[in-house]
DNA sequence: CTGTGACTTGAAGTGCGCTTTAACTCAAGG
DNA sequence: CCTTGAGTTAAAGCGCACTTCAAGTCACAG
């Protein structure tokens, strides 16, 4: 066992399938050297980069975001404990705002739906993260948006 | 304007397509009335329906859930305010089970990526939930789980 | 009666995050 | 050397929640 991982063994240490992590190394989201023989061999630090990946999707981030924070990291060393740090902490306001927006939903589910007013007219479900300020016609409310529906 | 609502009226007024309150139609989770000439007719009492669907999916349940959910409502009344207070009460269980794994991440980044241990091997966050006990040999960690990866 | 805009359908397409398949090569043990 | 299990690729497929398209019909104002 050196400090070189298999794609086996790194899926097992991970949790996460071989299928996967090649699925992750064509968006360029984790990288491996190659023996002579063309087999992937992953670094120690990888490990810690598919787990910031899922962590990150949990935050209900999406890959191509992950790319990108990812690609924040200093490419010439081995990231540092605070260069994980900073990555991680720059989710924490999605995070936070994630949980707001469930809290809220949660307590307007008590109050709005006992009243019998689930009728998203002028409910505080209408809009919910205040995140949208007329765009259209409708309400256009509710839900994490879907990536840019109509031409924007 | 009488009490009926065309598929456009429902879209501005819910804030959803067209197009999705017929997906919505065929699966099942709305229905409606039909004109002479074969157009949609809604009763007012849908409105709360699509109000209910788009509430739920922020709570993260799919749409076969949904339809199950709605399916108990009374067929035969329109429901009532408690009937909804009902439906809405069992997402509160999951609503909370979401806040609280949210929550825990949040917590876990600050403990756990500031010590530098994210390498998710005995990190608190390679089993968020509780909700997996030993089944197969990686951790098979983190994530609302993909709807039966392996034959189950 | 005619034009216009809203509506109808089924089928195909989209985006995301993967998994599966097929055909093949590599690595290691006996 | 041979077998076996783990690895390789490109391409196709999948599940979800819709959207888009094409070709046609309806409703209503003028």
């Amino acid at each position: 066992m050196m400090d070189l991982l298999t794609i086996g063994e790194l899926s097992v240490r991970s949790g996460v399938a071989p299928s996967a992590l090649r699925y992750y190394e064509r968006l360029g989201l984790i990288r491996a050297d190659r023996t002579g023989g063309n087999q992937r061999r992953y670094a120690r630090a990888e490990l810690r980069r598919v787990a910031f990946i899922r962590i990150s999707q949990q935050v209900g981030v999406s890959l191509d975001e992950i790319r990108a924070a990812l690609d924040s990291l200093p490419g010439s060393r081995t990231p540092s404990p605070q260069d994980w740090e900073r990555l991680s902490a720059s989710w924490r306001g999605r995070l936070d705002e994630r949980i707001r927006l469930l809290t809220k939903l949660r307590d307007d589910l008590d109050g709005c739906i006992g009243c019998g007013c689930l009728s998203l007219q002028r409910c505080t479900l209408n809009n919910p993260g205040d995140t949208l300020a007329g765009e259209g016609p409708g309400a256009r409310l509710l839900l994490p948006r879907p990536a840019s529906p109509d031409g924007e």
